[in-house]
DNA sequence: TCATTCCTTTGGTACGACCAAACTATGGGG
DNA sequence: CCCCATAGTTTGGTCGTACCAAAGGAATGA
């Protein structure tokens, strides 16, 4: 058995995507810099056309590569966002399943609450700076419902980056792309923005009270909410 | 502004994947079935060959097929599982730069942490009942490093299980195989065996007490040593 | 009935061609 | 001298064909 074999389809492109992505780590084609035409790579790796591209599809979902439709493919160092952006068919294939959505969200109130016990416990001055500009940045928007829903998403982005663990801002970017079809669709009420920032001021309390507990109390309080309101306007959405 | 571009390259591709893996979700191509033959997609969907091995190449990347090298592809309808397989590649160059380890694992303690909680506070009689015995299989393997690792995982496993929300389950499954590289080749001692299922005894504790800070100290104390222990063999391993 | 062998099917790769979009160089007008 | 329209070139996207080798199945013989 000669290789793991993480491949979709042949072999021969396999070789291509790793000495590709060798060459991509060893910094020989820089970031940002467009891949040399696949006419000089059949060249280059004595392979006919075919391969390339199928390697360059390969390292294009692997996030090595940024390939846009009509464009030479630019050489991307892959970061935590790039991940997301894999899974990204994947999960909307799951989110269609009965019970998708819910299972995704409930994670988030697994992983949120579990941030914000950790906020309450360990936030630094510039944590908590940073959280009360964003809870002031969201009461200001109360009347404005697009931008208040951007405050929101930026107050909860906040809470992602206190542990300064680059996996955590880019979950949370996944949740509120998965999440989005869900709740931008949802009616924005001015009652709600303001019961939705009340949620906001007692999460930071809890955190400047250095009360776990009580944080992750308003925060469950809060998502669940949430998910009562999206169930209101999507009904049997499971 | 006409499309998210989630695809590689092409756009004619897109439009086959699209179509496929509509008639993969209504069923018409079973699931566990192979793939009909190239030759006769590019005739049902009028393209050529190129555009039917891209769209399959893609298609497998999402997990909606699967495909061995030089056989049919299977049709799978995709599970929370087929998303980390989605994610394999990419985070396994994630893991290469330095700190990938260390983000990702302490990802994992704040996810078991909260799951610890929640044990604490909503085990059911059965979940209780299956921690205590596989708990008993672990202490059983402490001789046994092999069959010790082994159900050390279980253990842990289960606590993905007690929510009963099936991303989680993938999730573990996730940070075994992403982790495994550096668990697996340290050296496993009796000494370590015998400490961490005193570990596992103090976590299970907590959730019998229903205590969920007992609980989470326990778990948190558990995986930072192991964490230690792999500092400890690999040395500058951020 | 089972193992061997031969033939057909089918995926993997190569080569060549063409098109249209993207890029580049060129030249004219401000 | 700089900016912009234009022509020419590059280059990715698609198609068709051809060939090979492995997989799968059918026919054959023990």
């Amino acid at each position: 058995m000669p290789e793991t074999s993480e491949n979709g389809t042949g072999r021969a492109a396999d070789s291509v995507v790793r000495r590709l992505s060798a060459k991509i780590q060893a910094g020989e084609y820089s970031d940002g810099t467009p891949l040399p035409p696949e006419r000089l790579l059949m060249e280059e790796f004595g392979i006919s056309r075919t391969v390339v591209r199928e390697a360059v599809q390969a390292l294009s979902k692997q996030g090595l590569l940024e390939a846009r439709p009509r464009h030479r493919p630019i050489v991307r160092k892959p970061g935590y966002d790039a991940a997301i952006s894999a899974l990204e068919t994947v999960v909307s294939h799951l989110l269609k399943n009965a019970g998708g959505v819910k299972n995704l969200f409930d994670t988030r109130i697994l992983v949120e609450s579990a941030l914000v016990r950790q906020a309450a416990q360990q936030a630094q001055r510039d944590d908590i700076a940073a959280l009360k500009a964003a809870l002031e940045a969201n009461e200001a928007a109360i009347d404005d419902s697009d931008e208040f829903y951007r405050t929101d998403r930026a107050f909860h982005a906040l809470l992602y980056e206190i542990p300064r663990n680059p996996v955590l801002p880019a979950l949370h970017k996944a949740y509120v792309t998965w999440l989005a079809p869900q709740w931008s669709r949802m009616p924005r009420l001015h009652e709600r923005n303001k019961a939705n920032h009340g949620a906001h001021v007692q999460i930071l309390d809890g955190i400047l009270m250095r009360d776990p507990d009580a944080a992750e109390e308003a925060l469950r309080r809060h998502l669940e909410q949430a998910w009562t309101q999206v169930c209101e306007t999507f009904g049997e959405d499971l």
